[in-house]
DNA sequence: CGAGGAATTGAGTAGGTTCAAGGCCGGTGG
DNA sequence: CCACCGGCCTTGAACCTACTCAATTCCTCG
């Protein structure tokens, strides 16, 4: 029942008909249907973006929490470095993706924040914040729901780090990108921008650059997937997916539950 | 500056004198000071416990989420079974800990969770996390914290188990359940109730059963444990804790910062 | 006292690391 | 236009950590 729910690989964008162009709207959209007025803010928010070069650190390990973001364009991650001078990358933090607005119940974070690619963001004010959630209230609760995925995205890296060996954990990060990126929109087929370097899909899945070289060889050579140029062309992903041992839905995009829908109601009326 | 921070564990309770009786107060407390109408309605919530049984499964994979609980005694965990059989623990359910008041706005979970221990539990309905929302300001906030971190544990697991070896993996193990017990008031000393198998050991951290037996078997001919009769003793915390690189207040529990507490009043006036 | 789960120990194996060298490719400067 | 440089990728060989399989002992509990 459970685990063999491994079927094709799906773009399912419930309650909208086609991904909006604003990346931000697109990814909450999965979770809630927006009004008007809250997708005119999100594209207000992207109105000012910042450019942020390559390898500019956002945050530093130790840093007390400062604004919040969303990621418009680019690639980020937040990671460790570990005392050795080896690192761990956590989480990637793709266009669409917010950070930081949780982080001021902390009074420091626990990891970095680097730009893997040139990157645009959207800064969030202290204001836009408190906007959102005196005016936004679906905004609220699909940013909760983003704060649940993100959750459920480390979850599963536990577990392929934990259980799973180095081709596992190599078709995994294919097909989390893969389906990340089709929750915003991109990527219409099989084939992806994949701007990471051998050495950080290493410190990504916890091995060394020489032996994710070889588990690339090995899927080029099967056939499962072509890499070159940064493009990265996923053929035969039901293989893929199948080896990472994906389930339908583990991005938990299918929207709220009924149930929660109306105790949304009652905790926060949305009108 | 960052790397270097590894003192002593303390038992930091800022802001509170002495952790409370009830666990869910006591773990609380760390991150908001409660009122005394918070302190007597989670106290409430305690009075009518349920006991379950060691093994019994609390939820599973793939369910749609129930109501939520606290833990008042006990062990619990969240886990994930393999195709293979082999399964993955992910994070542990302790006392103070609570769980599935978030969950409503999933589908389903993507874990199972079942008691490793005899556990007593709080339910929590639906109509008490209405209350909460509406007239306990300060617990909802406090929850936020208790859900970062969760988050901020997942972290610190990927990291142990992307780039740490076996013994750093035990070592970690260890601090983090020295360091949640005396969180909530528990395990004063360095010695502690560790009801886990070596076997569930191994669950959590990526191993074999048998290779967590030749760590322990290490680190008590270094004089740096004993374990017997689901006890756990810390002889030297201090080199476990350097060897796991865990740093001061990894759990976040001091608080939140002057400029959060500020956000929040105005977001959610606590009177 | 018996039974079954848990812990322990040994020996052989394998997946991934380490070290090291060479090749590819894009960019830069003369 | 070509030569050089540096980052990234590729490949080989030796090594090592952790796994596998299997047998034995220890505990705990009924």
């Amino acid at each position: 029942m459970k685990q063999s729910a491994h079927s094709t690989l799906e773009a399912t964008t419930p309650g909208r008909s086609r991904p909006s162009p604003n990346l931000l709207v697109a990814h909450l959209s999965h979770f809630v249907s927006l009004s008007k007025d809250d997708i005119s803010f999100l594209e207000t928010l992207c109105e000012k973006q910042e450019r942020v070069q390559k390898a500019v650190n956002l945050a530093e390990e130790g840093d007390a929490p400062s604004r919040g973001f969303a990621i418009c364009r680019g690639l980020a991650c937040r990671y460790r470095d570990m005392p050795d001078g080896r690192r761990q990358i956590l989480t990637f933090l793709m266009p669409g993706d917010f950070f930081g607005l949780h982080a001021f119940l902390m009074k420091s974070i626990d990891y970095s924040i680097i730009a893997m690619t040139p990157t645009r963001l959207a800064r969030i004010e202290q204001a836009q914040l408190i906007e959102i959630v005196e005016h936004h209230p679906r905004i609220v609760t699909a940013l909760w729901c983003h704060t649940m995925q993100e959750a459920a995205l480390l979850r599963e890296r536990v577990v392929r780090l934990g259980r799973g060996n180095a081709h596992i954990r190599v078709a995994y990060l294919f097909c989390e990108f893969l389906w990340r990126y089709r929750a915003v929109g991109l990527g219409e087929d099989d084939t992806l921008w994949m701007p990471l370097t051998q050495a950080e899909i290493a410190d990504t899945l916890g091995l060394t650059p020489v032996h994710v070289n070889r588990v690339l060889q090995d899927f080029r050579r099967d056939g499962v997937i072509t890499l070159a140029q940064r493009r990265l062309t996923l053929h035969r992903v039901d293989r893929l997916q199948e080896l990472a041992q994906l389930n339908q839905d583990y991005l938990h995009l299918t929207g709220i539950p009924r149930a929660g829908e109306r105790l949304l109601e009652r905790l926060a009326p949305s009108q």
